[in-house]
DNA sequence: GCGAATTGTCATCAC
DNA sequence: ACGTGATGACAATTC
């Protein structure tokens, strides 16, 4: 249940996160909130400060249906919830609780290689099940061969508040088909037939209809819809066939954006993920020329575990190693791999990264983070996906400006390596550095090669004795000291670390985290707020203001909402009478202190809005009331101890984050230090090749030095000396040597 | 039953 | 002056 727990909460933070990059406004909350408390419970563990809540949800979306949080009888309880939401959607005010700007459900024409394969049946149920995304109860639901977690969610989906309507279904639909094309790729296409997927979730509703009715009704009404829609033959998923390359590729994203989501993401412990998975995911993949920067990015670690299909732990541990590297490698990656590639060949480095790493993944996903989460899917991926040729030039191009600082310390290396020395003297710096592949990581020095680098920077200082820094070097280069600490590699960084807010420890600076990554900061906040919506509560409100999905969700708005009220309300008189003495024992045992005693205080109204209406709202409230001293004592006592409450777990969860942004600050920190320190050898390196050649210059030019008689220069009485106008000048070893004690002298005053 | 972790509460300060 | 958020410290609760 802890993995479970910590997958399902993680991977919902991170579908999130992934969604709100791509521009879409999916609440996942929604999903969670009022309605599934069991799921609330998966995620959110037991906590009385959660239970609390959870109790109040239940009690107002179970409307006396008991469910405990762990042992859920989930058909029973969402055929319910679903009969009974619809009954009280007759009624009631719509909220829109979700917003999705953009849902398409289709490949890219060039990814659908399969595309040419007739498959007329799936193109008529695909576009009907699409359009019936929005139309739940048209399907009749039949046994299919899956019954993982997707059914839940279908389920799941089936339960969301009316008021949330159409949108919510929809989203839900089309999440749920994504997720099933990928989760069933290693069954039969006739899987991907959403109308499968319908009538499985409403069987429990038309199960008189017949599915050749809903066929005909199907066939019937879709003719048009069908004519302009290819299949990919693989994914069965259909797409309009004149739909320009933007909007494909852009769903392809989101499609490959859900994909690897879905692929690392452990629906339970009854899913079942058939072997070969992988490689299904990985033909699913269209060709590298026309394959998004996510999939090349993102994808790829996945792909190479086709020899263990479904190592859970595995995937799981690829998609938090890939979103650390997207935070990382915008920082990082790119400076680095330019540093290493300029051992050899700038150039070369550059060209062959650009095809075939994640920097156009790392520079969409940054500006994605930085821009505004509402940001259009056009806009945003049009640098990439509006014309695939360009992506690459594109991520060089983007490249300078990011990593002016590293290209430049690049150049500077090179200049001294490459420039300065022929090739052959250049082969030390490439042995040593050449085979390291492009380490986006960072690189870290071990000890033993901060002590190489001592005693070369001693050998300089003490002027540069060539053959004893060649010992030192070799000694260096033997050990091969480049290696990487891997205790600070990303891969040691908790996983939390990937959605911790960036940013200091301030709480200034720390609002500014959320508009540079979005919905990853705070995401347990957002747990908070879900529970918050519902009950009222106001607790951190501003930071609503951080988030993409904040615009309606202002739980102050939906405390007041008229179809709010009936929370609160007992609804257990359906339920038997020895079912209900178990739901009110349950129920007592959630209940706070506090609401015990205003329970046994008689209080008039509930804690939610003791604690939650604003001051004005709280005091017009207790002015209706006749209140004893004891009960207005205790009322402001709860109003304080529940404020106070909220206010706790912000504090600690400000600490939380604060801790990790500097233990993540430490790691940047650590990996700029390794990334000089290896300059700096680099450059020692060169300094050394480069008297080398000055001396090798020196014994030529002076080998050819003939006195007035044609003989040779003594080198033990001559010596070749700068001259201060730039000429090099023959003077008397002697003269020579006075000079340079001269400078010596001055050397040593000056470090006095 | 114990210790660690989590959560709730109080006191206090600051705004 | 009052209400409220933030936070350290401690207690209670849960794991």
């Amino acid at each position: 249940m802890l993995s479970l727990k910590k997958y399902f909460t993680e991977g919902l933070i991170q579908f999130t996160i992934l969604l709100s990059l791509i521009g879409v406004r999916v609440d996942v909350d929604t999903y969670l909130n009022s309605q599934l408390p069991p799921l609330r419970e998966i995620i959110l563990g037991q906590s009385s400060a959660y239970t609390q809540t959870q109790f109040h949800n239940l009690r107002n979306t179970l409307d006396g249906y008991g469910i405990h949080p762990k042992s859920v009888d989930l058909d029973y309880y969402f055929t319910a919830r679903r009969l009974l939401n619809q009954v009280r959607a007759l009624d009631r005010f719509q909220v829109p609780t979700t917003e999705v700007n953009a849902w398409l459900v289709h490949r890219d024409p060039e990814g659908s290689v399969s595309s040419a394969q007739p498959s007329p049946a799936i193109t008529l149920e695909n576009s009907s099940g699409l359009q019936d995304g929005t139309n739940p109860d048209n399907g009749v639901r039949e046994s299919g061969p899956e019954q993982g977690f997707g059914e839940e969610l279908e389920d799941l989906g089936a339960v969301a508040p009316p008021g949330n309507g159409d949108l919510t279904k929809e989203d839900i639909d089309l999440i749920d088909i994504l997720w099933r094309q990928d989760i069933d790729l290693g069954a039969g296409r006739e899987i991907f037939d959403y109308s499968h997927r319908q009538k499985e979730s409403e069987v429990d509703k038309e199960l008189s209809d017949g599915r050749e009715h809903t066929d005909s009704w199907r066939s019937g009404g879709n003719e048009t819809l069908d004519r302009n829609l290819l299949v990919d033959g693989e994914t069965g998923e259909s797409f309009p066939a004149q739909v320009p390359g933007v909007v494909d590729q852009t769903a392809l994203s989101l499609e490959e954006c859900l994909r690897l989501l879905e692929a690392t993401f452990p629906f339970g412990e009854n899913s079942e993920f058939p072997a070969g998975d992988a490689s299904h995911l990985n033909e699913a993949v269209p060709s590298e020329s026309e394959s998004s920067v996510i999939q090349s990015g993102l994808l790829s670690p996945l792909l190479t575990e086709t020899e263990s299909p479904f190592d859970l732990e595995q995937q799981w541990q690829d998609l938090m190693s890939i979103m650390e590297m997207q935070a990382m490698e915008v920082n990082n990656t790119t400076a680095e791999i330019l540093y290493n590639g300029t051992n050899g060949d700038l150039l070369t480095a550059n060209y062959s990264l650009a095809p075939n790493t994640p920097i156009n993944q790392n520079v969409s996903l940054h500006q994605a983070s930085l821009g505004s989460c509402t940001q259009d899917l056009s806009s945003l991926f049009s640098s990439e996906i509006e014309s695939p040729s360009m992506a690459s030039s594109s991520a060089l191009l983007q490249l300078a400006p990011d990593n002016s600082t590293g290209l430049n310390t690049t150049f500077g290396s090179t200049n001294l390596s490459g420039i300065f020395f022929p090739p052959q003297l250049n082969s030390t710096v490439n042995e040593t550095t050449g085979p390291e592949l492009p380490d986006p990581l960072g690189g870290l020095l071990d000890e033993a090669m901060l002590d190489e680098i001592s005693l070369m920077d001693l050998a300089i200082e003490e002027g540069f004795n060539p053959v004893q820094a060649s010992q030192l070097e070799e000694e260096f280069d033997s050990d091969s000291g480049l290696s990487l600490d891997s205790s600070h590699s990303p891969a040691s960084f908790s996983s939390s670390e990937a959605s911790s807010s960036s940013s200091s420890s301030s709480s200034s600076s720390s609002s500014s985290s959320f508009s540079e990554e979005g919905a990853v900061g705070y995401s347990s906040d957002s747990e908070n707020v879900d529970f918050e919506e519902t009950e009222g509560a106001v607790g951190y409100q501003p930071e609503y203001s951080k988030f993409c999905r904040m615009s309606y969700q202002d739980p102050s708005e939906l405390h007041y909402l008229p179809y709010l009220e009936h929370v609160g309300h007992n609804h257990t008189y359906n339920m038997a009478p020895e079912s209900s003495e178990k739901q009110s024992d349950f129920l007592d045992k959630q209940m706070s202190r506090d609401e015990h005693r205003a329970r046994a205080m008689k209080i008039p109204f509930t804690n939610d809005k003791i604690i939650n209406l604003p001051v004005e709202e709280f005091n017009e409230l207790l002015s209706k009331y006749q209140l004893s001293e004891a009960q207005l004592s205790l009322i402001r006592d709860i109003r304080r101890r529940g404020k106070n409450k909220m206010a706790a777990q912000n504090c600690r969860k400000r600490k939380l984050d604060t801790i990790l942004n500097l233990e993540r600050d430490v790691g940047d920190l650590q990996r700029d230090k390794s990334k000089l320190l290896r300059e700096k050898v680099e450059f020692l390196k060169s300094i050394r090749q480069m008297k080398q050649k000055v001396q090798k210059l020196y014994q030529e030019v002076f080998g050819r030095l003939r006195d007035e008689n044609g003989q040779p220069y003594s080198p033990n009485q001559y010596s070749l000396q700068y001259a201060s106008d730039g000429s090099v000048i023959l003077i008397p070893r002697a003269l020579a040597d006075q000079q340079a004690r001269r400078k010596e002298r001055k050397q040593k005053d000056r470090r006095k």
